[in-house]
DNA sequence: TCTACGGCTTCCAGTAAGGGGAGAGTCAAC
DNA sequence: GTTGACTCTCCCCTTACTGGAAGCCGTAGA
């Protein structure tokens, strides 16, 4: 018979700890005096915490401590927490890879690396050849851009663009070229229409993306990708798609070049 | 110039979190409408956002990103969570190692190892020579013990045994022998004292041990030492120092030699 | 017998990073 | 004018405890 303090010293566990489990029902003294409210524990009870103190170094929770004790199978309670701390370790290297990463790069590098679960949308899409990449790049967005838009508002008049607008371009030929770059101008509507022209509606499946935010000229853009390309490498992923480059802020909305906003997402998966 | 639902969308965080956000000062948005309290964001917090969910994904606290975003040098965070990151890989590797013990072993054992730090003590010590192991036990728990207790009450009467007891025996020689075993008798007591007769007063460090209960009469107790020995073994540990055997409840309290309760403690460090 | 002190009690608050939901106000379209 | 989608604030909930305050209990010393 042992009062908390007593108890506590013995089994290495907090008196708050062991108050902890009486409230909760988890592990109940042998008795409790009537008046002075005093637990009074038992070596039984030492029993009972030392199977409790296993299954929480072993990372079970309260809830999960519980089910094994009422006497079920333990097997699946042990399956899960091992599925659990599985995916907690491979995380976990992750993390350090990414923080490796981090320090073994230049300190005043601009650029930073999420990953991001991309919704699948539904897009009208168009292909444009360009002579290069950069050089054209203002044309296509200051020209050739709103006249698509302009083409499908006439079209269909009751099409809507997502909102958030989300438009992109892709770089469908996979490989690289220098001359005559096959590009894809992607934006996000309601739902699926009827082709017409050169255009083509088509759903964009979900994925999971390497997103890097480029602010600045476009000129610069090879820097991101750079970067997105290094990262992925480094950090055990491996390109799943091909990169798609979000407008943000542009021409469009601002001025300055440099306060020009470019999201490279990049398709991945998990090596 | 986006709502909170746009923004959401935008950077794939849900809106709770942006709210908590900026009521922790972490994100404000870039104004909040004085009349309606709708929170509106640009593209600057898009970039800060993103640079905060980049942070977030490699296990930073708040409290951490706040360091950093306050342009502070983000080496030693990173160093830190890494330190941090190894650790907590280190200690799931091991919980994971656990569980695959207990999952290979038989269903109905009734062994439970638990790692515990034993705090350093004070104890008097006096070393038996017994003919064998099992036999000879009943006496010496039995006969010699008391007797030690009685010689040492009369040399110190203010001597003060350990509440709750701790008192234990273990096998100095470490080898294992059949015949003439050397057993160290040891009480927890509140100080030293000079020695007399052949007993030796002594400070015991404090240490790491496994912890196993057995219970059951001591024939049996071999049983819980090859337990440990492959709990030790299979986990990632070695014995750094002779076991104890912490007697819980014995022939002076328990009829019964199926109630007795003997905590096996081997000494260990992580290899 | 009084008092001091340590041990025990309950109750309340706080942790990290939000999630869930209620009740009420706002906005744009029909 | 109304509907439905969106937003606001406020409050409670999560885990496994820890810390602290106020008050009761038990024992040892004066």
């Amino acid at each position: 018979m042992f009062r908390i303090g007593e108890f506590s010293k013995m089994s290495k566990t907090t008196a708050k700890t062991l108050r902890y489990y009486d409230e909760i029902g988890l592990l109940k003294p042998e008795e409790t005096d009537q008046f002075t409210g005093y637990r009074i524990y038992t070596t039984d009870q030492l029993v009972q915490l030392h199977r409790i103190q296993e299954l929480r170094q072993i990372g079970l929770s309260i809830n999960e401590i519980r089910v094994i004790l009422s006497g079920r199978d333990y097997e699946p309670v042990l399956q899960k927490r091992k599925a659990e701390l599985i995916s907690m370790l491979v995380e976990g290297q992750s993390q350090l890879s990414r923080i490796e990463f981090i320090l073994q790069g230049e300190k005043d590098m601009n650029y930073f690396a999420t990953i991001k679960e991309l919704p699948g949308c539904i897009v009208y899409s168009k292909k444009i050849i360009i002579p290069n990449y950069d050089a054209a790049k203002q044309e296509v967005y200051f020209g050739i851009i709103p006249k698509i838009g302009e083409s499908i508002a006439k079209q269909y008049p009751v099409l809507k663009c997502a909102t958030p607008s989300y438009c992109f371009i892709t770089y469908p030929d996979g490989e690289h070229k220098d001359k005559d770059v096959v590009i894809e101008f992607c934006e996000a509507v309601d739902k699926l229409y009827p082709d017409f022209d050169d255009i083509v509606f088509k759903e964009v499946k979900p994925c999971t993306i390497v997103s890097i935010i480029h602010k600045g000229a476009y000129s610069d853009l090879a820097k991101a990708y750079a970067y997105a390309c290094k990262w992925i490498d480094e950090n055990g992923y491996v390109i799943a798609d091909s990169p798609r480059e979000n407008y943000i802020d542009g021409i469009w909305n601002k001025e300055s070049e440099t306060d020009w906003l470019t999201e490279v997402q990049m398709p991945v998966i998990k090596k």
